[in-house]
DNA sequence: CAACCGTGGTG
DNA sequence: TCACCAAGGTT
């Protein structure tokens, strides 16, 4: 074999940790320096981080943690509450596989997390990111996590020119290969926190940067154009109607969606059809009830993962005693808080009514929202 | 294996 | 306004 290229020197595991050691972020689940952290904290903080930013996370997990402090409270709480703590985080299936997992882990496996990759990735809602990372972080295992911010760290470090996601088994063998023997988890850590501080995906700040020298795409001063990835199209504008029915008695009219799919379990008022085609002149011949329906200026719109939502929200009074259409029920308006309503819903439901009494519960006490609207 | 599955922040 | 993206998993 002929000599490498000169250049191509392989960045050292431990000048990250060095790094880690003094700019390591201090977060509600992570555990101070050289404690291990709780399996049920780091498990719980792995699973809302999926696809989730740390400063949307947080309010939830602390309020979470508050509610089911141990993998036994939470395997013992009933669906309908863990579902109502999630509403507002998003992928709700996550939820749903939260329970499940929490419950598998009392019922299989005597409250105590597994503590290996193969034996962590039976259970539901962790899949190879998320067992990795908990056996690294949790049981300081010798395990590569592999997440959005480590692929980027790799693209650029190695140059892979192949996009993601085809480039992932790739990834995945560069870092395995450098995942130190004595601190895993601390370079797992390391890797994220350089990917969400340093190594970002616009303008990343390359001088502070411990893996600077050994880095390919900066060397070449490309870094911008790593990771390379194949585009996904978003799709078609769909719209819908939504109907918000208040009744005498201070009650508004919603049902629970079906357990799978989108906003699979959450709750919401009636709605048409989503469709590309929908004509909102026709809302009133899909609504839920009879009524004096009254359309209300302006739309809602939400975006979704694969598609943008625009409804049109109809409202109607109704007298006391109104029966709810079946697989429908009254809220009183004073108790939306308490029920599952994602972002979507929410907004159909201020639409119609006004900033709901006491909405808020953990996911605004975090800084800097705007003024008030 | 590509499609599906939320939401909020950012440039 | 808009495209992109964030500690991915399931089917």
């Amino acid at each position: 074999m002929l000599t490498p290229a000169p250049s191509a020197t392989k960045p050292d595991p431990q000048d990250l940790l060095a790094w880690y050691d003094r700019h390591r972020r201090e977060l509600p689940w992570r555990a101070r320096a050289g404690e291990t952290a709780d399996p049920y904290r780091v498990w719980l903080s792995e699973i809302m981080l999926q696809q989730t930013t740390v400063a949307a996370v947080k309010p939830f997990y602390l309020n979470f943690l508050e509610r089911f402090p141990t993998v036994e409270a939470l395997a013992g709480a009933p669906a309908e509450a863990v579902m109502q703590a999630w509403a507002g985080l998003g992928y709700y299936s996550r939820a749903r596989n939260l329970h499940a997992c929490a419950k598998a882990v009392v019922d299989r496996h005597g409250g105590e997390f597994p503590s290996t990759e193969p034996e962590l990735l039976k259970l539901p809602g962790i899949g190879a990111y998320t067992a990795a990372a908990v056996a690294a972080i949790a049981f300081n295992e010798r395990a590569a996590a592999v997440d959005g911010n480590v692929e980027r760290v790799m693209s650029r470090v190695f140059m892979v020119e192949e996009p993601l996601p085809k480039s992932k088994p790739l990834i995945r063998s560069l870092t395995a290969e450098l995942v130190p023997e004595d601190r895993p988890g601390d370079f797992a850590q390391a890797v994220m926190d350089l990917g969400a501080t340093i190594c970002t995906p616009k303008r990343p700040a390359c001088a502070l940067c411990p893996w600077m020298r050994p880095c390919q795409a900066r060397a070449t001063g490309l870094q911008e154009m790593f990771p390379k990835k194949q585009k996904k199209e978003t799709g078609p504008l769909r719209r819908g109607a939504a109907f918000v029915v208040l009744r005498a008695d201070d009650t508004i009219l919603l049902r629970t969606r079906p357990p799978a799919g989108l906003l699979g379990g959450m709750a919401e008022p009636p709605t048409s059809d989503w469709l590309p085609d929908y004509e909102p002149s026709r809302a009133v011949l899909d609504a839920p009830i009879e009524a004096r329906w009254q359309r209300l200026p302006g739309t809602v719109r939400h975006v979704f993962t694969h598609f943008p939502l625009e409804l049109t929200v109809l409202f109607a009074k109704v007298a006391k005693g109104t029966p709810a259409p079946h697989d429908m029920r009254w809220t009183p308006r004073l108790h939306l808080h308490e029920e599952a309503l994602p972002g979507a819903m929410k907004k159909v439901l201020v639409h119609a009514l006004g900033d709901l009494p006491g909405a808020k519960k953990a996911s605004d006490k975090q800084p800097a929202k705007g003024a008030a609207k």
